[in-house]
DNA sequence: TTGTAGGCGTTATCAT
DNA sequence: ATGATAACGCCTACAA
């Protein structure tokens, strides 16, 4: 049920009359507008006595620059859009603060939209952001379709930080090297004496995919089993877990992050499985909860902030003539705790 | 195959040359950029052969409208701003959920600024909005500045979804009923038998001072005496809430919120000391962690996508000539776990 | 149904 | 040092 947008036009504005311009702003202080557009800005070239006139009838008149009058006329629009997957989640969130700190050195904003985790909705997001005409675009999630990404590439600088499969030549490409992360986090699990290996994951991203890979490398490398467990997001509860766990006989595992292996570690303490005894757990991202369990977690550890950062560099780069597209993958971190049981020494 | 349309090519524009405008589109169609901007905007009134040429030539261009353009020249720039304190905090980011689903009813955009925790920076994320002429903007923080909050709500439909000290009228305010949400709280604590009372919280913000008169009022109510605790944000690790908690005789806590809490918890597990049995633990924001603790963890529900809701009728009640502010507290909800014991049943 | 002509607020290029 | 003035891309009376 929408509602009526067009009533009766002007009849009560709410807020105060029109928006001094900068037009007013000249001559409440008796000068042209290409003087205040000047002195406001900073220009060299205005007098000390204009400028200081200038300064004060803005403040008075409670000024302020319309971006889009300043986008259309300059060709750029100073902004830096990032699209979220979910801005609920936590590894996509900390990305943003690598974005805000390099930007700022650039002088630009960062404006900021939420995919829900829907395709349908990430892509109107994207298109959002470029009628906005960003002078970037970081996208923070692996759900983008293809056509999207091209679309988004063609017309601004674009990044993913994320793991795209097959993504556009047009389109940069940052992540944390997935599979050597769940890799030595599996060599951790093994070394810990663990030989029945396990991955669980609430997502089926190309990001969980090669994860499952390292799994796979490192289980193989040292002539073990594993198995791999999806359970989708909605039937990823306590209970969902416990039965996972009951039915297997694995005995160390690797989560796709760090809420999947506190699901975990609660459905093991539920059907009396001691951790890390009779199960070591490792959880993705090294997020705070990780010093909240009993026992505290182990975790792959990713260097969002930095990803963040480089994005922006890369929007730099593009901007600046490179055609050629990145493809980087971040170390990860594995940070070992006592759900490990102690580093070095079996179970 | 050709896509070159500007021969003489500056050195490296990285994407392609000048982005195609309505008028493109027209030349290509063999029509008036008028008649391109009625066609394109689904006007009535353009002939059905017409429309269709439109719309091939504005695919075949890629052509995507300037909305920097369209702003200046509606007045309207179709965006509702939102600015949240913390990204990374959970019950603001619920906030956007509602903003959303209703800003899509009256066809409106979103987009988010991250505020981080610093008043300097919220102040500056405003703003930007401001300069971009949204035409209503949340503010999800108790941290903004006075003058802030006078700037914005001079210059378009503000509404402050949090607890403001004394804000301006120009300021519509909306927010959980802290002080009942948390004399609920406790009142369930001593029903629940407890009797040395406690209010733990990471957050000096006027909602926590709620909160404390909610705790206040009900430990009063029954003649008991209760303590608060306050605890940095960057001292408030297992560790310290775990020194607090041994020295306090407390038997039932009320916590900031569930990161709190579930710290509480894990304090509580290294220090010996029985949840429920020897203290009674309550969260506040019922986050899916409370499902994840042993025991399951009580918390207090707020109903953050519904102040989201309201906040845009809000602001649109603004737009169409409202002029006294909305001071609104929703009722929060208490959810019991076993972090309190069976309700009603004393230890 | 279609086209013409301003104008939105700003920047930038010319003059002066 | 300052001031006209022409864009920027789009919408919208007003004409035809």
């Amino acid at each position: 049920m929408t509602r009526d947008r067009d009533a009766a036009d002007s009849p009560g504005d709410g807020t105060a009359g029109r928006r001094p311009t900068i037009i007013d702003v000249a001559e409440r202080a008796g000068v042209s507008k290409s003087l205040v557009s000047r002195a406001l800005r900073g220009d060299p070239g205005v007098s000390p006595e204009r400028r200081e006139a200038i300064a004060r009838s803005a403040a008075d008149l409670g000024y302020r620059p319309n971006s889009a009058a300043r986008s259309l006329v300059r060709g750029r629009s100073g902004l830096i859009g990032v699209v979220l997957n979910e801005i609920g989640n936590q590894h996509h969130t900390e990305i943003v603060a690598g974005v805000e700190s390099r930007a700022a050195q650039l002088g630009a904003s960062v404006i900021i939209a939420d995919g829900a985790g829907s395709p349908d909705r990430l892509s109107d997001r994207i298109e959002t952001m470029l009628e906005l005409r960003v002078d970037g675009l970081v996208l923070a999630s692996s759900w983008v379709a293809r056509a999207d990404l091209e679309r988004a590439g063609r017309s601004t600088p674009t990044v993913a930080v994320s793991r795209l499969i097959d993504p556009p030549s047009s389109v940069d490409t940052i992540a944390s090297d997935d599979v050597s992360g769940a890799a030595e986090a599996t060599r951790a699990l093994i070394s810990a004496g663990r030989t029945r290996l396990g991955y669980i994951t609430t997502s089926t991203s190309p990001t969980s995919a090669a994860r499952v890979a390292g799994v796979r490398s490192a289980a193989e490398g040292a002539g073990l089993a594993y198995e791999v467990f999806e359970l989708p997001p909605q039937r990823a509860g306590r209970a969902e877990v416990a039965e996972v766990l009951r039915g297997s006989g694995v005995d160390g595992v690797l989560c796709n992050n760090d809420v999947t292996a506190v699901t975990v570690l609660a459905a093991a303490r539920q059907s009396g499985i001691r951790v890390p005894d009779d199960l070591a757990v490792i959880g993705y991202d090294d997020t705070r909860l990780c010093l909240l369990t009993d026992p505290e977690l182990s975790s792959v550890d990713q260097p969002q902030r930095a990803m963040g950062e480089r994005a922006i560099d890369a929007i730099w780069e593009r901007a600046n003539g490179r055609a050629r597209a990145v493809r980087e993958d971040f170390p990860p971190r594995l940070v070992l705790r006592a759900s490990t049981g102690v580093p070095g020494i079996g179970a």
